[in-house]
RNA sequence: GGGCGAUUAGCUCAGUGGGAGAGCACUACCUUCACACGGUAGGGGUCGCUGGUUCGAGCCCAGCAUCGCCCACCA
């Protein structure tokens, strides 16, 4: 093995070895488990998101294949609607056309197109993050199954009536010129204007002032309405007043939404353009006047003035052609909440159009009763409050686009209007008698993208069909998600889900936090804070960074301060780290319910973990190729040492499997680190090294070292295996041999299970008190300023039967790692020399410093050492003495603290007495 | 307006009733034959604030402050 840790020339091999030996198809035997990919958009590239929520749902499957489930890990990716069609759209732009140059049928081929150059880009990707998912059963939502699932529920949910087509206002982006559903909008506070507007009354005598934000909507008013009990209107209810501009007249309604105390209590009613608006013009039978055209330009129902003018432009001529009327009251800077397409970033228009809908109130019904009965559990808890609040809100769902690019509504017209819904025209024609003279055209708009990322669950596995994938796999076992697509995608596979299989989609969903970057900033391109995981895993030259960090912005003047603020950061490029690094990172990183600030230096830290891994094993490997570890026949005799490292790795192991069943992945992470460095490496390695390398230890304690560092080792690596996969299998091939364990892949090994027959609490015991001998040692030897190398005598006094016992069995270890020229005990009443002092309980350590003590230095020390000591067992004492404390507290907290008092108390006179001598000197 | 979450060492975070922890960073010493992507030792925190419950509170309760996120039609 090379001395350092090189991650690329492992991860380059091991991938292609499993794929190509069929390691990530289910087993066929075993308790099913299986987790759905969130498909990706099939033509984007891997971020941080992806990179965290690939390596927890690879943890998962992993550990669970390992534990014996028939696992499965099902891959795919989503065709994303409008997304995908933007960015063709976008390269269209680049040439000059529109999609509408091309025709419909060319366009679309020309997505195909392009989803067949980019579409390998994420599943490429996913392959370096390690991702063990069945490539054989890859699934793409607008393939051929998929495409025949969309159109059956489309057509069963129609024929029971759950599906209909309705005209009524819609978010309608201006840009895209398509409907968007009410997720797909985002409202945020911008500044604006409120302006007051004077309503002249026919009869004379006066005005009303209506307020609004949006004057230019004036011209589609068909009342004004004010509250019923509102003293200062209520003769004016059923008055008609002029509408300036129009020519028109429209009446004064009276009606409870108005709230008298906002503005000047009279509101402005555009029902065709305003969802409230809409609302009362229903409740009055108001008649919808609809002056905009589908890019929000003024159309033929508004005034001649106006007609053709954008709606910006038209709110100038309105506001210009009011005030030169006298009819503008005021206008007053306002903060409103203005809704925009999330894709587009237009200003969305409630807008009057024909659209398919789902019904959801039958479905939203059962999908809170999932998840109040306990059949669906959301990790962390909480977040099953924000799925209620909004399936008890629901709003029927729009499902049409009037985009190109997604499944085509299975809803055919004839000649007089008349729709028919089915799974083909054929079909169509055959169920309803329309011969070859009855033209028949398909309804020209696709379906919401989230139309079929909502069957996901159950159409990849094969859906209408009734495949054994999909007798053996749904419900699935847990979907591992962002919270920010709850509404948009769990929510709704849970109601296809329940609605179509009878049952649930998945039993758990994990809800993980968002990747942010070093200043907590939310990751993106236009901030130019990304970090590409394949950056991290491979490494990038500062200008590579520099480069894609600042072209294909969306505003390009941002690019020097990007440049600036990256050249900063990374002076000097991103060194590799490889992929086990990065996951486990993520891993370490994934408490639960809460977002996670990615820290390079954790990454940092867990490379240079790889590297402790990769040359424990080196050492490991070094000791025991080509030699007797005991398999074969041959005494075995395991010290203190090896009992005890078996032991605490049992811990290990039961603390691991629970943490992963919790989905606690930073206690598994933690967990693993902790032994392998601080209890494998720093302790046991070491104290392996007196035992091999002593040509006089015995052969059978020789064999039972080897044996239990290969397959401490061994077991090791199958700990980590879920979280860092390509170290532990190019380990694992070179140490289970030797271990005894035989196999192809250590993927397709037992994940371990503790074992109690190896748990040894006197060995447990007996390493703590090596380590506080060691540590005291040290820490004079430190303190006192001596040299690391130079060989110490020590002399003990004190101590126990247990300790000389201890002593004899340990002095070897001692010596060697203490540097100990010589151990020897001193009477209990013999004068002890000029030393400093260290203690082991109750034993004393003395280290002599005939004439070469620093007095004051080890005065401080001992002072500091006692003050410490004497101020928790004065906390204890006092503790002790309060009757309620040992009246309430139960026995064992009491004898705990007794033990612990006296034990300071005993430490702290010892270092008094030692003090004193010291003093005298 | 409603809801959720956060506040613990310089930084990133564990810790949910009984001796304040980890990683990184920092200081000193050390190239000792697995590893300088290392070793040994060390410094560093009135656990946001104020009350309360309790024998005992970082942890439970109430209030406050600051920050963040989600939802919502105030024209």
């Amino acid at each position: 093995m090379d001395k350092t840790y090189e991650p690329h020339a492992i991860e380059s091999r091991w991938y292609a070895f499993w794929e190509e030996r069929g390691h990530f198809a289910p087993s066929g035997q075993g308790e099913p488990y299986c987790i759905m990919i969130p498909p990706p958009n099939v033509t984007g590239t891997l971020h941080m998101g992806h990179a965290f929520q690939d390596t927890i749902m690879d943890a998962l499957t992993r550990y669970y294949r390992m534990k014996g489930h028939n696992a499965l890990w099902q891959p795919g990716t989503d065709h994303a609607g409008i997304a995908t069609q933007m960015v063709v759209e976008r390269q269209l732009a680049g040439e000059h056309k529109t999609r509408h140059d091309l025709g419909r049928e060319a366009f679309i081929e020309r997505v195909w197109a392009w989803k067949a150059e980019s579409g390998g880009t994420i599943t490429r990707q996913l392959r370096r993050m390690g991702a063990s998912v069945d490539w054989a059963r890859e699934r793409f939502t607008m393939d051929d199954g998929l495409s025949a699932a969309v159109r059956e529920v489309f057509v069963r949910l129609y024929e029971e009536g759950l599906i209909y087509r309705g005209q009524r206002l819609v978010n309608w982006d201006p840009v895209l010129h398509t409907a968007v559903s009410d997720l797909e909008v985002v409202s945020a506070e911008e500044n604006g204007f409120m302006w007051h507007i004077r309503y002249p009354l026919v009869e004379g005598g006066g005005d009303l002032i209506v307020a609004t934000t949006r004057p230019e909507t004036m011209l589609g008013d068909t009342a004004v309405a004010v509250h019923p009990d509102d003293e200062r209107y209520k003769n004016l209810i059923g008055l008609q007043v002029a509408l300036p501009l129009t020519g028109r007249t429209i009446p004064i309604i009276a009606d409870e939404y108005v709230d008298p105390a906002f503005g000047t209590g009279c509101v402005k009613i555009t029902p065709a353009h305003d969802f409230n608006d809409y609302a009362v013009g229903q409740r009055h039978q108001l008649p919808l006047l609809n002056i905009f055209t589908a890019d929000a330009k003024i159309n033929d129902s508004g005034p001649e003035a106006y007609r053709g003018l954008d709606r910006f432009e038209a709110r100038k001529r309105v506001v210009a052609d009011l005030e030169e009327l006298g009819l503008m009251e005021d206008i007053k800077p306002h903060k409103l909440m203005v809704p925009r397409g999330d894709r587009s970033h237009a200003i969305i228009e409630p807008f009057l159009t024909d659209q398919w809908y789902v019904k959801t109130g039958p479905l939203a019904g059962p999908s809170i009763a999932a998840v109040k009965t306990g059949k669906i559990k959301f990790i962390p808890e909480n977040w099953e409050k924000t799925y209620f609040d909004w399936l008890n809100r629901i709003e029927d769902w729009c499902i049409s686009r009037q985009i190109w690019w997604g499944h085509r509504i299975p809803a055919w017209y004839d000649p007089q209007g008349q729709v028919y819904v089915g799974r083909s025209e054929a079909e169509i024609r055959d169920k309803h008698r329309l011969g070859p003279e009855v033209v028949l055209n398909q309804d020209p708009d696709v379906l919401d993208t989230w139309f079929s990322s909502a069957l996901w669950p159950f159409s990849t596995l094969g859906w209408p069909e009734n495949t054994e994938a999909l007798k053996t796999f749904y419900p699935t076992s847990v979907l591992v998600t962002g919270f920010d697509i709850i509404f948009f995608w769990v929510a709704r596979m849970i109601m296809m889900g329940l609605k179509f299989m009878g049952d649930v989609p998945f039993r758990e969903v994990y809800i993980h936090g968002l990747v942010r970057d070093q200043d907590g900033q939310k990751m993106s391109k236009s901030k130019g804070n990304v970090l590409d995981p394949l950056d991290l895993i491979d490494g990038v030259g500062l200008e590579e960074l520099v480069a894609k960090r600042t072209t294909g912005l969306m505003q390009p003047q941002m690019a020097p301060a990007i440049e600036k603020a990256t050249r900063k950061q990374f002076p000097a490029g991103i060194r590799a780290h490889g992929t086990d690094a990065l996951r486990f990172t993520f891993a370490a990183l994934a408490t639960t319910g809460r977002d996670i600030v990615f820290d390079m230096g954790r990454v940092e830290g867990y490379r240079n973990f790889c590297n402790k891994l990769w040359n424990a094993a080196r050492y490991v490997l070094m000791n025991t190729e080509g030699k007797d570890t005991g398999l074969n026949g041959g005494a075995v005799e395991l010290s203190q040492a090896d009992r005890w490292i078996l032991s605490r790795l049992q811990s290990t192991v039961a603390e691991a499997n629970a943490a992963i069943r919790d989905y606690r992945f930073d206690q598994v992470a933690q967990a693993l680190y902790e032994f392998t460095w601080n209890e494998f490496c720093d302790w046991y390695l070491e104290l392996s090294k007196p035992v091999l390398t002593d040509p006089a230890s015995a052969e059978a304690a020789q064999r039972g070292t080897r044996r239990t560092l290969v397959q401490t080792l061994e077991t090791l690596l199958r700990l980590l295996h879920p979280l860092m996969p390509f170290i532990t299998e190019e380990i694992w091939q070179r140490v289970a041999p030797l271990a005894g364990v035989a196999g192809d892949t250590i993927m397709r090994q037992p994940y371990p299970e503790a074992n109690k027959a190896l748990d040894a609490a006197v060995a447990v015991t007996e390493i703590e008190w090596l380590r506080q001998f060691l540590v005291g040692v040290r820490r004079i030897r430190a303190e006192m300023n001596i040299a690391p190398g130079k060989p110490l005598p020590a002399l003990l006094q004190h101590g126990s039967e247990e300790d000389r016992e201890r002593l004899e069995r340990q002095r070897r270890a001692l010596t060697t790692l203490g540097r100990l020229g010589s151990i020897a005990w001193l009477g209990e009443d013999e004068p002890a020399p000029e030393a400093a002092t260290a203690l082991v309980g109750g034993m004393k350590i003395l280290i002599p410093m005939a004439g070469l003590i620093d007095k004051t230095a080890e005065t401080a020390r001992l002072d500091k050492e006692i003050a410490k000591l004497r101020k928790e067992a004065e906390r204890g004492v006092a503790k002790l003495g309060n009757a309620d404390f040992l009246g309430r507290a139960p026995a064992e907290v009491v004898d705990k603290e007794r033990a612990r008092v006296a034990e300071l108390q005993i430490a702290v006179t010892k270092l008094e007495e030692q003090l004193a001598r010291i003093r005298q000197l």
